[in-house]
DNA sequence: GTCTATAATTTGATAGAC
DNA sequence: GTCTATCAAATTATAGAC
């Protein structure tokens, strides 16, 4: 992967997390790098072939963090907390919300393969979380959770960002947890 | 307020919260009404005055709803149920995540007035849900809850609409109800 | 109140030189 | 790999006739 290619999708990352995908554009990109937008062009021919190889890198990334995150994690109430914390730094360390939050709520106006590739990343934070929370829990409890885990945060994020106010979604990442500690 | 206006403004709400405001033109509403784009520029003259009507017409009508379905409602789990039920309507019954749920996700790319009307739906939302909770509780910790039962909201109706699943919501609500259950 | 006409800009995308 | 040049379409917005 070509140094300019990181550039642009750094770029195009930032700006769709910040916007959306509907307010960043080739040119924009181009004239931030410094370069003409035919050469964003050469690295993506679609828009949407961007958007998908955005999303698959921010997944692979997350779930990486994630991985290291829990390392040490032997309880339910340990992974949770890893989990939360994985979406406390993409939003903090970034000032921005998670990609896949902003292109899930925009998925209806999307091509449909980036759509697919972005629920395709929330079925995975599903089935983490599913397997994260205790065994004792039958499927369809741990599903429902999952969903409520993983809705929360993604919510927090977006009430976080419009309200400028980030310690809005530590404490609600505090009551989710108290939620699930026994 | 004329009829076309009420048109433009059903139109363009559905639009936005379907695709996003950015995916919404002028040209586009005027085509689906048989209209011409200069006909909706007479009822807005920019299309930040189009949103901003459209949150406030969106904020009253959620606000005159929940005042309904709280008529009766004694308890704290009552009230909780009704704001859960205020939601689940505005995602089933119109098939769209809120609207400023859509607005609140692309809060940094929109003009600066519409912004800060969504952040006060918001606010008003969390003032709302922490007046609901149970008197005992400080404060700081009605805060918070207030503000996770907001963002599982909003996060749940943004899953399950990029799942294609409604039924998630419900599961979602559900939990989050039990949470706040004694 | 709705229209025609149009301005000024931006968009995603391509062809082809270097 | 990056550029110039360009296209066709779409965008927000305005002036002025009816």
């Amino acid at each position: 992967m070509n140094e300019t290619m990181v550039r642009v999708m750094d770029a195009a990352e930032s700006g769709i997390r910040l916007r959306g995908y509907h307010a960043v554009s080739f040119r924009e990109l181009a004239d931030e790098l410094g370069i003409k937008s035919s050469s964003v062009h050469y690295y993506f021919r679609q828009k949407e072939d961007m958007g998908v190889a955005l999303v698959k890198r921010y997944s692979d990334r997350f779930f990486a963090d994630l991985k290291e995150k829990t390392a040490g994690a032997r309880t339910p109430e340990d992974r949770l907390r890893a989990f939360c914390n994985a979406y406390r730094d993409a939003l903090i360390q970034s000032d921005k919300i998670c990609l896949c939050g902003m292109l899930g709520t925009e998925s209806c106006g999307l091509p449909v393969v980036l759509a697919d590739a972005v629920a395709a990343f929330f079925e995975a934070n599903l089935a983490w979380v599913g397997d994260a929370l205790p065994i004792e829990l039958d499927p369809a409890e741990r599903r429902a959770r999952a969903a409520q885990v993983l809705a929360t945060l993604q919510g927090a994020m977006m009430i976080a960002t419009s309200l400028k106010n980030h310690a809005l979604f530590d404490d609600v990442s505090r009551s989710l947890l108290a939620c699930h500690s026994k």
